[in-house]
DNA sequence: CCAATAGTGTCTATCAGACATTATCTA
DNA sequence: TAGATAATGTCTGATAGACACTATTGG
């Protein structure tokens, strides 16, 4: 037989069931907090429970994995992310109560303010803030890829800047400071910090300032490509 | 509806069909030479073309994605690598021609003396050499793959002793750098190589030598959970 | 002895940490 | 002017690169 015989004659459900779906974790930053976006379960199984935002593909709409996050994403927040990044891929057969299940784990970015003006209005999706986090009844495993996506965050934070996609288009660096600071969990010497962006060129000073309390502080945007970038020498965990 | 009914009356058929896959790219080291061990596809599609090994996850024998993996690299290899580590999922409508396909590509590092004695003997398995790459049809994306893992593998050469795994259990200092020489493209400062070695106390001196033409070197191996320690500085690229 | 390979001594350069100092705003 | 916050000056320490040197084997 040849392939275009055999390919004709394939019948894709003849094979073994497995459920696959995307699940992304999406964080901001506001108020000092970092904040991560649940979705409340209106079907079982684990209905009720909050849970990552996610779901199956959709081979009629959906060209890649990345375009099923997207589209997920979208339909919670309004908006797609500047930042997204694939986490980690878990396949087993006790995850869902279904059977056996594979999801594609994303690890998304973005500013608090561009996403979904009203979505703490929205029942069904909200921003959960990590010290929250314990006291929520969370489903399937997706506490466990919480976790592991805020300690790959917590890594890019000592050898990049990435967390600068979590604020908005135009930030300070005492702000960016900041986040770096929560998500590695010590505080960080303001001179040390500055001069690893200084001298890498990777953000744009836009001229602006952004005025509050004490001297103003500059307004930078990030260069196109700077999440790309890694420092060569960790800062200190 | 309660959860129990839901599950009971659940059809997973009824969803649209997705094709999982697993697939590994096995590296080891031979005769100052970075190989990768490539599969003859016996079946459509892409029949007759060198793949990575690796195929559909059978639920009935798999309780996890990474029991597929192990187990489709036993069948090639006759035993279970040492190091093994997920690398990407690929999902898109076009990397399969049957259809929306979904693959979860896995790292995977062994020494070259213990896997599969009669391998080079098996009609559909070879190591390959990284120059004889381009010479050979390879099926699906898997050529990108093999690429992705390379690089990740590179970039684990500038802030870990990860590639030893690709050695055999007990090695000398000079073919550890000789394999990161190889991944990183570059030759390496003898000295700053062991220096950060000696300091993070990651080998075992065994006390045995190997002698062979200069001045016999120390046999070392590693301990355990090496494999996940990062050095806070890189080497140069 | 020489050739070959393993391993060390030591200087320099780079860059993060520490922390004191200066700058620029508002009240 | 005082208080607050942003930004800089400058010293120290850790560690990678460079490269010359010494050590230990076989022939």
């Amino acid at each position: 037989m040849n392939e275009k015989a055999f390919l004709a004659a394939y019948d894709p459900k003849a094979f073994p069931a497995v459920l696959v779906t995307v699940d992304a974790v999406l964080f901001t930053f506001h108020q000092e907090q970092l904040l991560v976006l649940l979705v409340k379960r209106s079907n079982h199984p684990d209905m009720g429970k909050w849970g990552l935002p996610g779901g199956f593909i959709d081979p009629a709409r959906d060209k890649t994995l990345e375009d099923t996050v997207n589209r997920k994403l979208l339909e919670k927040t309004g908006v797609t992310p500047p930042y997204l990044e694939q986490l980690h891929t878990i396949g087993n057969d006790s995850r869902d109560k279904r059977g056996w299940s594979v999801t594609a784990s994303y690890t998304a970015l973005i500013a608090h303010q561009k996403c979904a003006p009203g979505i703490d209005s929205v029942s069904d999706a909200r921003w959960v803030g990590f010290d929250e986090l314990d006291t929520i009844d969370i489903a399937f495993d997706h506490r466990s890829v919480i976790s592991l996506a805020r300690e790959r965050l917590k890594q890019k934070a000592l050898y990049s800047i990435v967390p600068a996609y979590a604020l908005p288009e135009k930030f300070t660096l005492p702000e960016l400071q900041r986040i770096h600071e929560i998500l590695i969990g010590k505080p960080l010497q303001k001179k040390s910090f500055r001069r690893r962006i200084d001298q890498s060129d990777l953000l744009i000073d836009t001229g602006l300032k952004r005025y509050e309390g004490g001297r103003p502080a500059a307004l930078y945007k990030m260069r196109a490509r700077s999440g790309r970038f890694t420092f060569v020498r960790n800062l200190e965990e």
